[in-house]
DNA sequence: CTCCAGGTTCCGG
DNA sequence: CCGGAACATGGA
């Protein structure tokens, strides 16, 4: 393992914020899980790639010859101290961006991202991450590295060929479907997820829609954590309940469509970023007397 | 037991 | 065009 220097980087939380449901903790110490001198490590695949990551006292380490890699994953190129400069003053976006300092919004493969958000739908994030792996240990391809096996996860057309009833078998329940869908749809080339980063966003929200399980949350998702288009401002059940309990009090009868306008007024070209941070932090502090 | 979870689709007014 | 119910599953 190599350092990658510079960047200012919170590893734990980028990995398990809510945007990526794949990455496992390696146990921190062989004999000692609690020591908290040895850094804890993180194994997953960026795409077709195995990689360790790890981080101990702010210094980043990747595998060696994999730093490039590495580095564009965690999106360590993104000015985000920058974006913090510039986002509203208001008390709870403040405290949201000193809660998730070091938060980076990865570079996630398209297909992958699109796919596990369609399995998002009405579940919580460990229910996520657990259709993550099922769908990878059974559909996608093993690559043995560390001494452990890894899944690929599984492409467009290897779902295309699986049964409904296989899909469900892996607890996805009625987003079977969907997935089966979307994928059968993007294994015959109904949808071109190359072509999404030519398109302006309305165009690309309107063809990552046509995949059966996408709507417009969904669709800002993919445009947010895979096409790297910060301005993306996904609304889920957390953001709505944040825009209407903190920033909308005077509409309570707005639709997700205002929340929308309001939030790019409000948070501006990066506030998919912000939302980011206002999701976890909300999710870390609501109703949560003791910390877990 | 009831309620809710990073929503979307489908149906009736 | 619009609001509301249906949709599976598991944890709190």
């Amino acid at each position: 393992m190599v350092e990658i220097p510079g960047s200012a980087l919170d590893l734990h939380l980028s990995l398990n914020c809510g945007q990526v449901f794949h990455w496992r903790a390696l146990p921190a110490h062989p004999t000692d899980p609690t020591d908290p001198s040895h850094p804890r490590a993180w194994i997953g695949l960026i795409d077709q790639q195995p990689m360790i990551l790890a981080q101990h006292e702010g210094r980043l380490l990747a595998p060696k010859g994999l730093e490039t890699v590495a580095a564009r994953y965690l999106a360590l190129d993104h000015p985000i101290a920058a974006w913090c400069a510039s986002a509203p003053k208001d008390a709870f976006t403040q405290a949201s961006l000193a809660h998730c300092q070091g938060l980076r919004i990865l570079r996630q493969p398209a297909w992958e991202c699109v796919a596990t958000f369609i399995t998002s739908a009405l579940k919580q994030v460990p229910h996520i991450t657990q259709i993550s792996h099922t769908l990878r240990a059974r559909y996608g391809n093993p690559i043995n590295a560390w001494g452990t096996t890894l899944h690929t996860y599984p492409t467009p057309e290897a779902l295309a060929r699986v049964s409904e009833n296989d899909l469900r078998d892996c607890k996805l329940g009625f987003r079977a479907k969907n997935l089966l869908g979307a994928a059968q749809a993007v294994a015959d080339g109904l949808v071109n997820l190359k072509a999404i980063p030519a398109m302006d966003d309305e165009a690309a929200i309107a063809e990552l829609c046509k995949l059966r399980g996408v709507g417009r949350k969904v669709a800002m998702c993919v445009l947010l954590f895979a096409y790297g288009r910060m301005n993306a401002f996904p609304i889920d059940v957390w953001i709505d309940r944040i825009l209407r309990e903190r920033y909308l009090t005077a509409e309570p009868d707005a639709t997700v469509r205002r929340l929308e306008q309001f939030a790019a007024e409000t948070f501006g070209p990066h506030g998919g970023y912000i939302q980011q941070c206002l999701f976890h932090y909300a999710r870390q502090t609501w109703r949560k007397p003791k910390g877990k």
